[in-house]
DNA sequence: GCACAAGTGGACTCCGTGTCCACTTGCTGC
DNA sequence: GCAGCAAGTGGACACGGAGTCCACTTGTGC
């Protein structure tokens, strides 16, 4: 296969379609060896606790040194993240430009009648979903209060805060941090491991929509 | 002043009322230092950032040993509770026994007609200001998944489980955790940080509360 | 193939945790 | 009082993870 003629070259850049003045390229043992700190990083999350993976057990299972990884990853979360932000990203554009209910739809399509609660709900098993399948590399990626800070949750709040917004509620901006606060990754966890499934957490999760943003059971 | 009877030798005990098989009594050294260790901790926590008060901070605070301070509380989160469990045991007593709309009611008094929802409601504005009052105090307690391991958190769990049961809603299980979601410390102050102010997010958690469960502007 | 910058890796320091044990001190029975 | 002893004390110690630094290696452009 062939190489692809520029990858970036800092992990968390911008998606900026083209021109960047300085593409510095990357050298070739170097992009060999950020394959294997992913590869290996992305086992190590899913084998074992997530805050209990160091950065030396990332180190020693990709095969390189300490000082190569904190090269280019200053942190564990940095590696999930870099783990992570694919699929959040796709999430992010199917919201953005996607198809209703999960997108905004508009386009003369099916969706054009679609609701906030609607929408609300079609995130919610969205991110249920993710969760399931990447909760590993959540916990990884942010302990506690760092959720707050991240670019990711910006992006949920700015969503959710739009859909309570058009949906008429008081004070939106803090009514979405509080509809976002039952997706929190160590709330998921916990419930899965009490062995609630997904449907059951998607349900509930739908029931919240509606009651707040109205819809078949609400106001 | 006097010294009380028979203080608890352990500060996780369950209060039970009497009849302690052999109650080993605790040496004036050993409670003067245990005083000590909480006022300390109680200042440092308020100080600084709780996540980052280390024990040998609260050591020399409390002007005792390393050692000293681990005989009685293995770690920050122990002697946290210590300093929380006073407040949280006094509003698990007024939501088991208090007067409506907190508590149950129920005597012929004005709350006999109280809604599920607006008990909610109450619970959430009381949990409110003992988090701002405390948040320091629970953030100490609690990292990140460890709160939903918490003896505390199993009652709120299980008074909202009540609520959310009694209003008829499907799979209060479910419901339940996600209910008190918003209630996350963390989330709580960088809602703070952020400016939002707690009469905003206890309204807020009115518009939750009465949404979800019913009410003047529910289902 | 040469020069140089990018990349590498391991040794090193710093800091917090938790344990251990020789010493001290308060309590109790006499 | 005071002797004996268990409870209590405190600091030294080992351990492990985070993050830094720098001498060496390797890929790349010319």
């Amino acid at each position: 296969m062939s190489r692809p003629p520029n990858p970036p070259a800092t992990p968390g850049a911008p998606p900026l379609p083209m021109a960047d003045p300085p593409p510095p390229r990357e050298r070739a043992d170097a992009a060999r060896n950020r394959a294997r700190v992913l590869a290996a990083a992305a086992k190590l999350f899913a084998d074992r606790d997530p805050a209990g993976v160091t950065m030396d057990d990332i180190a020693k299972a990709a095969g390189i040194g300490r000082g190569t990884l904190y090269r280019r990853y200053p942190d564990r979360a940095s590696i999930a993240r870099a783990l992570l932000d694919e699929h959040e990203r796709a999430l992010q554009e199917k919201l953005m430009r996607g198809p209703a209910p999960l997108g905004p739809g508009g386009q003369g399509g099916p969706g054009d009648d679609v609701t906030p609660a609607q929408r609300l709900a079609a995130f919610y098993a969205a991110m249920v979903e993710l969760l399931e399948t990447h909760v590993h590399l959540v916990l990884g990626a942010e302990t506690g209060s760092a959720r707050y800070e991240t670019g990711a949750y910006a992006f949920w709040r700015l969503h959710v805060r739009h859909l309570t917004a058009e949906a008429g509620a008081p004070d939106p901006d803090a009514l979405a941090d509080q509809l976002l606060a039952p997706l929190a990754p160590e709330l998921f966890r916990s419930q899965r491991e009490r062995g609630i499934g997904i449907d059951r957490i998607s349900a509930s999760l739908e029931v919240l929509a509606y009651g707040v943003l109205g819809g078949p059971t609400g106001p």
